[in-house]
RNA sequence: GCCCCAGUAGCUCAGUUGGAUAGAGCAUCGGAUUUCUAAUCCGACGGUCGGAGGUUCGAGUCCUUCCUGGGGCGCCA
């Protein structure tokens, strides 16, 4: 289905296209969106004031002869220009209506099927391997996931890949303290806090101890040179530590196409630095092989270090011409923290001059999570691991669960503890721009009123039971068969709101942002939530009843397919 | 020292890429439940958009400069 926003910025462009016609006037960029305030009508276009400058011609006049140049448009109540210029756009309540009923009955949900044909690749959690994941790892995991489920539902093909930190200098520290401090019982009970606990030690061995860390370096290279017996053990590192990761995706409902490490570009690294020295761009400098960035106004970016080893800058351009080679990807996005930045800008400048394909890839980036009393870090012991934070955050939905519904049964009080406490972590995540350095703090994160996941899970539990609630108060009648009509004003808005589900959808997706969509349903369950409050539907008059028992139904549609895109459950009682 | 990012109500954040009177949540205060789930709704209070210049019909948004905070800057990832 086309979206609302889309027809009427065509329809518009056509109008100042027709009016313009024989001028130099671009007109490409003509859209709509929606109006700033309900009194200037649904949707305002506000492109004659910038074109009237252009061709220096009085913008309300130039915003009259677009509008007598424009086609007949049934959906339209009212065309106006106001101001110095603007032109505002009013829809037909019945127009609505039956947009939003369509809507409805789409089984895409007016959804756009713009990623037709199109695959993306998402590059997103990829923690290292033997450390616990803790509350820095959400970040790109939610948002991840999120932008993996939106770009599905738009008709992508999306290929979700784990890049997991499992290779690097760590393991020769990791592979030497596992011979020397391993507690294999402690391994046995808790498998990566014990191989993090080794490898801490062991680090810290070796500001102290060169001997040891001679010792640590050997280690790697062994590692590195195939030795069976530390590739072996190597191996057993990974396999513990997905085991524990996937564990905790599992709780999170996370889910990956992939899962690729580093180590599995292992073998194409000889081949990507001889490609760059081919092409001449990279060369010697003390030692190391330097690409030299000074066109993109970069530092340069070592691809080999002057002991022959590569780095990860060598990793991720053999990973990115790898995954051209195997996916033909419109885009592959990386979702990291922002202290990758730079790094990326190079790695990306790089792969533009191999192959021409730099604005295929896409860094979305988040700020770090810091809390109140500053950086955490393994060595301060400040860390919160992320398992804590979900047993946490099930722990308080579930005592308002059992507070605002005692006679549900234990199991599924706690079925939905669960739901509500990982939606209220996930939605406190999605819910801003990832942009900014966020303080963890308990509170914020579990939050359950307000701009929350729980208000959103509960707006729609509210939905499920009056639906159920009309089937046993008007048994062998349906509401499916009485058209939807908007009569109130709030029901109006509902509509209008409805019906910019898929224009906030494909702008989530193409800013890579979540919260442009969590915002949006956010409107709609406040408009809504007015909605239930201040109009009655099981007591209407029958007729009025169908329509609001309709507008009901669409609603909770609607936030259950939004919500599972941004990868929020939705219980039918809370 | 250089580069990147951020600064909007007491707090946490939106602000559709330059448009009309800058919006939400939390907190505070006042109301609403014989009625569809009060994790709710209705209302009030709250702003020199970090400061100063500039660009133009028009700036929270663009340019310059300064201040504050965060991050980064050739052999860690």
């Amino acid at each position: 289905m086309e979206t609302v926003k889309d027809m009427l910025s065509a329809w518009m462009r056509a109008g100042f296209e027709s009016a313009l016609a024989g001028t130099d006037a671009d007109v490409s960029r003509v859209a709509v969106v929606p109006s700033a305030q309900p009194q200037f009508g649904d949707y305002q276009c506000n492109d004659a004031l910038a074109l009237g400058k252009a061709l220096k011609q009085p913008p309300r006049a130039l915003a009259q002869k677009a509008l007598d140049a424009c086609a007949p448009n049934e959906s339209l109540e009212r065309m106006e220009i106001a101001g110095p210029g603007f032109v505002n756009l009013t829809l037909k309540s019945d127009w609505l209506a039956r947009q939003a009923q369509a809507m409805g009955a789409d089984e895409r949900l007016g959804l756009p099927d713009v990623g037709r044909g199109r695959t993306v690749i998402l590059d997103y959690s990829s923690p290292n391997v033997a450390k616990p994941m803790h509350i820095g790892h959400i970040r790109s995991t939610v948002i991840g996931h999120a932008l993996n489920r939106i770009h599905a539902s738009l008709g992508y093909r999306v290929v979700a890949d784990n890049h997991l930190g499992d290779w690097g200098t760590q393991f020769g520290i990791l592979l030497a303290g596992y011979r020397r401090f391993l507690d294999a019982a402690a391994l046995e009970r808790h498998p990566v806090e014990e191989l993090e606990r080794v490898y801490v030690k062991s680090y810290e061995l070796t500001r102290t101890d060169e001997s040891w860390l001679a010792h640590c370096r050997q280690e790697l290279v062994k590692l590195q040179a195939g030795d069976p017996e530390s590739r072996a053990q190597w191996n057993r590192f990974i396999e513990l530590s997905l085991g524990e990761f996937n564990r905790i995706y599992k709780r999170l409902g996370v889910t990956f196409d992939l899962f690729r490490g580093e180590s599995h570009y292992n073998d194409s690294l000889k081949d990507t630095v001889a490609l760059l020295e081919a092409k001449g761009l990279v060369r010697e400098s003390e030692g190391a092989l330097v690409a030299f960035l000074e066109e993109e106004k970069l530092p340069p970016c070592i691809v080999r270090k002057s002991d022959g080893a590569f780095n990860y800058a060598t990793t991720d351009i053999a990973t990115a011409l790898a995954r051209f080679e195997e996916f033909d990807p419109v885009r592959i996005v990386y979702v990291t923290d922002e202290r990758q930045q730079l790094h990326f800008r190079q790695i990306f400048s790089i792969v533009h001059r191999l192959t021409g394909r730099g604005d295929t890839l896409e860094h979305v980036w988040f700020g770090l999570m810091r809390l109140p009393e500053g950086t955490f870090s393994t060595r301060q012991g400040n860390v919160i691991r992320l398992d804590a934070l979900l047993d946490e955050a099930e722990r308080r939905a579930l005592d308002m669960v059992r507070q605002s519904s005692p006679g549900m049964p234990e199991a599924q009080q706690r079925a939905v503890a669960r739901a509500v406490g990982i939606g209220a972590v996930k939605y406190a995540d999605l819910s801003q721009n990832p942009q900014t350095t966020v303080t963890f703090s308990w509170d914020k994160a579990l939050a359950l009123d307000g701009n929350s996941g729980p208000y959103l899970q509960y707006a729609y539990a509210r939905i499920a039971s009056v639906l159920d609630k009309y089937a046993e108060q008007f048994p062998g009648q349906d509401w499916r068969g009485v058209p939807i009509a908007f009569n109130e004003p709030v029901e109006r808005a509902l509509g209008l709101a409805l019906c910019r589900f898929p224009e906030a959808a494909a702008r989530a997706a193409e800013l890579f942002r979540p919260s442009v969509l969590a915002d949006y349903l956010y409107d709609l369950a406040q408009t809504y939530s007015s909605f239930y409050q201040n109009v009655p539907f099981l007591k209407a008059e029958p007729g009025v009843r169908e329509s609001r028992i309709g507008i009901c139904a669409l609603v909770a549609k609607t936030l259950r397919k939004g919500l599972a895109m941004l990868g929020i459950e939705t219980p039918d009682r809370i």
